[in-house]
RNA sequence: GGGUGGUUAGCUCAGCGGCAGAGCAUCGGCCUUACAAGCCGGAGGUCACAGGUUCGAGCCCUGUACCACCCACCA
């Protein structure tokens, strides 16, 4: 297949460069559509389907590194299940992020001098959509740079024509359901993008500001009330004066009124609890159009409401003489009109919170205005109680944070002043005044026959779309073989900050119109942040570009990197250091592969019976195999991502490279039979270890599979490897344990007395039964080839030379014999060092074994494992006693 | 004000009742024919603090301190 980059049995170049190795796969993956799910495969077909929505990224960015993150992850789900014979659809798409891009478009209007008005509605929307057409793009590209493995013909934008007509048909249902209504309230206001934000849209930041105390005369002069505002301009659109009504200092004036400055109005007291009797002078001025907890108070005491401040900033007509000035400017005149009349009491410095548009900063204003709303409560109630029984919120302390949020939810202000988003299907008829809200442009008015219809100018909150996101992408409100077989979705991955924005209110309505929870987890993911732990943000400049990292290290490297780190409930810090980190372990794969491949012929070896396989190592390594594959079969269904990597990377580095293909060699050298069994467990361990890589690292597993031995074409098609139990083998695990520790005892004994790796030793080892003497025996060739020596003596009686290096490892005693000069005091002070530490194991398990309530309620088991480890330890302490008496006479 | 998480080796973090771990950094020795982006070995810890539970506590409980973050409010 020449489609192929390698055929199998082909030789690895000798540095991996992972640019070049990439194209070759993303191209095949894309032109191939490789991850389709075929619906009518039937043994796909049978096995629980494993489904995701991506969460659509904004069309207006750049992927950073949070997309990253999210996206290997769910990459790493969706190959693994793949892997596991799981029907796999992963559905990309794209958000139309109403005010952001809307923003964009504007800005670019900007320099060329126009508005959006200077366009008109119309060609407006069709700039904003040409510019879709470029940067949609733009992401798709990225999210297949990361090697995301989604179904691209099964592709969404939030504006498309068939999540629209979800949008409507949404629309039109609720609010014949009476859950939208239309109604003035009080609401957020940007009055840079011109537009209602919801509650969670809006970013409080401390802004330093000033408490003015201003005195309102009492009707009938009796004096003066005193409030402290931070907003003396709003004063203009004051309706009551409010006290607690236990204060014993007002309480008596409830009921009167007072004369407001500069308006000359009477307005009344009123008393409320609500009011903070510590607060500044414990008067509140009540301004219910500008104000949310005045606006309460306002309804709950039939107060009037004065606007004061339009929706661009300004004071309006009722201001008065103060019409038409910016509220800044306002504020200054205003304080300064109440000076000259001697009203203000005085002026202090005050800390203040204020509210900020999430999109461009600006001041948010609350204002009253038309706006349409969703009712939630109901909504939000059976949200809350669909989790954790229908689905589970991941990790689970976040739970407590999602009660909380939609046990004290308000109403959902779901329309926006813009032009970019989803128009709200609604028509009031010029003639008669009807409202109609149609999932089509009617004709005409059908109660009074009349054409003059207009369609409402707003158009929906973009989350509002995305709330059906899991349904409206698999074709509701059709009934799609997709949406029949993969809603509800598994699991949604996604950042914990949009887990009110987004994730609750797909639970909302995922429920209401499907009548099944979206997914049935939702795995929240860290936030990455820079090593310092500040969130990445292009304004601080600390942003590190997953695609700069990509072009340097490599995409495997990024997504290992980023795998490793995604522990549960915890943020990322990443540096630049961790990915080049990585970048090391996918070269030492590399290069194991190639090492693998140059001992390989063309042809897959021959198959040897795993069974009943001979050598130490090969049982060993196998036995590793299957508990690495476990441990990963467990990891990754629970999300412990950083455990699925640390796992493989432990393995591979320090197992399989480390020791087993040192062993190896040997084998290779020798020929024959020997030669063809390791070549079939080195086969097959590479192989499964490929496999197991794959989710995590799809491309270099891809290249390396597509040169071994008899691969088939595509790695992502392949299964996980099956268990094989009867390689299961502690004991013979344990027994490699053993001929490591021999091994180890060498080396360090060369490293501590400084003795170069060239020279080769004669070692003796005593060992410590008969069995063990078998298995070093048996091992002869590996001791001498892993701890370089020239000659093996294995004899329990032979006598220690004077001029001789020792220790005890596992029972057997390790004597390395030393050509040269030896100082016994140096060899006396590396003895002692090790007695000092048995010792200390030795007194410290000693004591807990002679207690007695030990022996008595801890479990039999842990107490015998001491007992035999104490007798461990005495014996190794009693032998290098022994060894260290040559020296002392 | 309410809530959540964190405090373990120089750094970044795993571990969450039974021998304190990893990666990076560091120190010493090595171009040992896959890999110097490497190999071998070493050193490095009152597991924030104070109590408690337990035969046994980084791990469970109570409290304290500090650091993050989230929500609400701030007239």
């Amino acid at each position: 297949m020449s489609l192929f980059p390698l055929s199998g049995g082909a030789e690895l170049p000798k540095g991996y460069e992972p640019e070049k190795v990439e194209s070759r796969w993303r191209a095949l993956w894309e032109t191939r559509n490789f991850f389709a799910p075929d619906l009518q495969d039937p043994a796909r077909s049978r096995a629980e389907p494993f489904s995701i929505v991506i969460p659509p990224p904004n069309i207006t960015g750049n992927l950073h590194m949070g997309h990253a993150l999210n996206l290997t992850l769910q990459d790493v789900l969706c190959r693994h299940f793949r892997q596991r014979g799981r029907q796999v659809l992963w559905v990309p798409g794209e958000d139309h992020a109403g005010i952001a891009t809307q923003n964009v478009v504007e800005r670019r209007l900007a320099q060329e001098g126009k508005t959006r008005h200077d366009l008109g509605r119309e060609e407006f929307l069709g700039r904003v959509w040409r510019w879709k057409e470029e940067y949609g793009d733009n992401i798709r590209r990225q999210i297949k740079a990361l090697g995301a493995s989604v179904d691209w013909s099964r592709e969404r934008f939030t504006m498309d024509e068939g999540l629209s007509r979800a949008v409507r048909r949404v629309f039109v249902r609720l609010y014949n359901e009476g859950l939208i209504y239309k109604g003035r309230y009080i609401i957020n206001w940007c009055s840079r993008c011109h537009t209602a934000l919801a509650d969670d849209e809006v970013d409080f930041a401390p802004q330093k500001t000033s408490l003015w105390h201003i005195r309102y005369p009492l009707e009938d002069g009796s004096g003066a009330l005193i409030i402290a505002t931070t907003r003396p301009e709003t004063m203009l659109g004051d309706t009551a004066v409010a006290v607690h009504p236990e204060d014993g200092r007002y309480a008596r004036l409830i009921g009167k009124k007072v004369r407001l400055p500069l308006a000359d109005r009477l307005i009344p007291v009123i008393g409320d609890a609500y009011v903070d009797r510590e607060f500044g002078t414990g008067v509140l001025k009540v301004t219910p159009a500008h104000d949310f907890n005045d606006w309460n108070l306002g309804k709950k005491h039939g107060l009037d409401c004065i606007e004061v401040l339009d929706d661009a900033g300004r004071m309006n007509a009722n201001a008065g003489s103060f019409a038409g000035l910016a509220r800044e400017e306002a504020r200054a005149r205003i304080a300064a009109a109440l000076e000259n009349l001697g009203l203000l009491a005085k002026t202090e410095d005050y800390d203040n919170n204020v509210g900020h548009c999430y999109r461009c900063r600006s001041l948010v204003e609350p204002l009253v205005s038309e706006q349409w709303f969703v009712a939630v409560k109901t909504l939000a109630a059976r949200a809350r109680d669909a989790v954790p029984g229908e689905t589970r919120i991941l990790p689970e302390s976040w739970l407590k944070t999602y009660y909380l949020w939609l046990d004290n939810i308000r109403d959902w202000c779901i329309s926006r002043q813009i032009w970019w988003g989803h128009r709200i299907p609604a028509w009031t008829c010029g003639a008669c005044g009807k409202l109609l809200v149609l999932e089509e442009a009617p004709d005409r008015c059908p109660d009074c026959g009349h054409a003059a219809l207009s369609q409402e100018e707003d158009v929906l909150d973009t989350w509002f779309s995305s709330a059906l996101w899991p349904f409206s992408t698999l074709g509701w409100p059709e009934k799609t073989p997709e949406l029949e077989r993969f809603y509800p979705t598994s699991v949604l991955v996604t950042g914990f900050d949009i887990l009110f924005f987004w994730v609750a209110r797909m639970l909302m309505l995922g429920i209401h119109f499907m009548g099944r929870v979206p997914f049935r987890h939702v795995y929240l993911h860290a936030l990455v942040r820079d090593a310092q732990g500040r969130k990445m943000s292009k304004s601080t400049g600390n942003a590190i570009d997953p695609l700069e990292m990509i072009e340097k290290y490599g995409t495997d490297s990024l997504r290992f990197t980023l795998t490793a780190f995604a522990a549960m409930g915890r943020d990322i810090r990443l540096s630049e250091d961790r990915i080049e980190g990585y970048r090391h372990f996918m070269n030492k794969i590399w290069n194991a592969s190639r090492f693998s491949l140059l001992n390989l012929e063309s042809a897959p070896p021959p198959p040897v019976d795993l069974a009943r396989i001979e050598g130490l190592h090969h049982r060993w390594i196998l036995h590793r195999l299957e508990e690495v594959k476990d441990m990963q079969a467990a990891a990754l269904p629970e999300y412990r991502f950083n455990d699925a990597a640390q796992v493989l990377y432990a393995f591979l580095w320090s197992e399989f490279c480390d020791w087993y293909l040192e062993c190896v060699k040997p084998d290779m050298q020798a020929g024959g039979a020997r030669k063809d069994a390791a070549c079939f467990v080195l086969w097959t361990v590479l192989r499964e270890t490929l496999i197991l890589l794959h989710p995590i690292i799809p491309f270099i597993s891809s290249e390396i599979w597509a040169a071994l031995p008899g691969a088939t074409p595509d790695l992502s098609a392949e299964s996980f490897p099956a268990p094989r139990p009867e390689c299961r083998d502690t004991a013979q695990a344990a027994r490699m344990g053993m001929v490591q520790a021999a091994i180890v005892a060498v080396r360090t004994i060369r490293a501590e007395l400084n003795i170069t790796p060239s020279l080769r030793l004669t070692v003796l080892i005593r060992p410590r039964d008969e069995d063990a003497r078998a298995i070093l025996e048996e091992q002869r060739e590996i001791l001498m080839a892993l701890a370089r020596l020239d000659s093996l003596i294995l004899d329990p009686a032979a006598a220690a030379p004077r001029l001789s290096a020792s220790d005890v490892a596992q029972g057997n005693e390790i004597i390395v014999f030393l050509s040269g000069a030896i100082d016994p005091a140096v060899e006396i002070a590396r003895l002692d060092k090790g007695l000092i530490k048995l010792d200390k194991e030795h007194s410290r398990l000693a004591r807990k074994l002679a207690d007695p309530n030990y022996r008595e309620r801890a479990p039999a088991e842990v107490v015998d494992k001491d007992r035999a480890r104490v007798e461990e330890l005495a014996l190794a302490r009693d032998k290098l006693l022994a060894l260290r008496k040559r020296f002392a006479g």
